[in-house]
DNA sequence: ACGGTTTTGACAACTAGGTTGTCTATAGAC
DNA sequence: GTCTATAGACAACCTAGTTGTCAAAACCGT
């Protein structure tokens, strides 16, 4: 019997929301509370040279405002450090600490354990089958999932 | 070389998105604007039983209020319909309509589809064989997806 | 060098989808 | 007949966003 079409996708969201999940625990016990997908995203994106929160906001598809608040619970959070361009007094530029190098380094590591663990249940080549199979499928990776509600409201492209 | 954990999640949740999103645009087309997964799903366990806001509350894992609101837009959009209890006068019993069973019917046509087309782009083997292996994986399907900030806050359980 | 336009980031007010706590009315149990 | 539990409503709050407005700073063209 062929599965339904709503079992997929109801099967993908439960793969992502398995690793997320699983994820965001393994931080947790390694020092990193409460960090999630968006976070490190974040922090790539300013590591790759959106230092200012415009600039963060444009690359991510948000609001300055979005932006600012991310990175407002970025600096507390010691991830990220910002002081005021001394040729643009209006900007604030920020560089990515040590402690979000390590986040994005255990972030990484915990990833690959779970995705490694994954191979282990059901064997390499079938998971990197299931991985061949999503990108022919033309499957782009996302770069936003901060959206609230993303799974409620309608898509607003 | 292989792929990373992250980008194995990535995949995952951009597969779903890519159903849910073309879903939910199908949907608009055919007539069911602003639908989205959970609201299929709440009718769905409306007709199986839950047919008061506390009963789909507790079936679906979030406060009464939650579900209240849910109903609340489902009833005005002519999904369900409801009626005070005549045993006994606190509860409002409601019933999924035709138009309700219409859009079910709908959704799952559409979701149909949509799997139909990726298993012509890869073929229906290699479709069964992705479904198979997140089935294999243990993936449970989610009974919750409409968390705000899913993607963003520590899950709570 | 001055004046108009653009950009930055902050503030306020709002939305959507949740939460908890409080409350009344009704129902069920002993 | 009182005591407890349940249904659903209301208010207040949370979180992650949004838009609009604004002052200060920077950029640009004459």
């Amino acid at each position: 019997m062929a599965r339904s079409g709503a079992d997929l996708a109801l099967l993908l969201l439960g793969g992502f929301r398995a690793l997320a999940d699983a994820a965001s625990a393994e931080l947790a016990k390694r020092g990193h509370e409460n960090i999630r997908p968006v976070h490190d995203f974040a922090i790539r994106t300013i590591d790759a040279g959106a230092d200012t929160a415009s600039e963060l906001a444009r690359q991510l598809g948000v609001s300055k405002q979005a932006a600012a608040k991310t990175i407002g619970f970025l600096e507390q959070r010691g991830y990220v450090s910002g002081e005021v361009d001394p040729r643009d007094s209006r900007r604030r530029r920020f560089t990515v600490t040590d402690e979000g190098h390590a986040l994005l380094r255990t972030g990484e590591q915990v990833f690959d354990e779970l995705r490694a663990q994954w191979a282990e249940r059901i064997g390499t080549t079938e998971l990197e089958r299931l991985e061949e199979a999503l990108s022919d499928l033309g499957i782009r990776i996302p770069t936003r999932f901060d959206v609230p509600g993303y799974l409620t409201n309608p898509p607003t492209d």
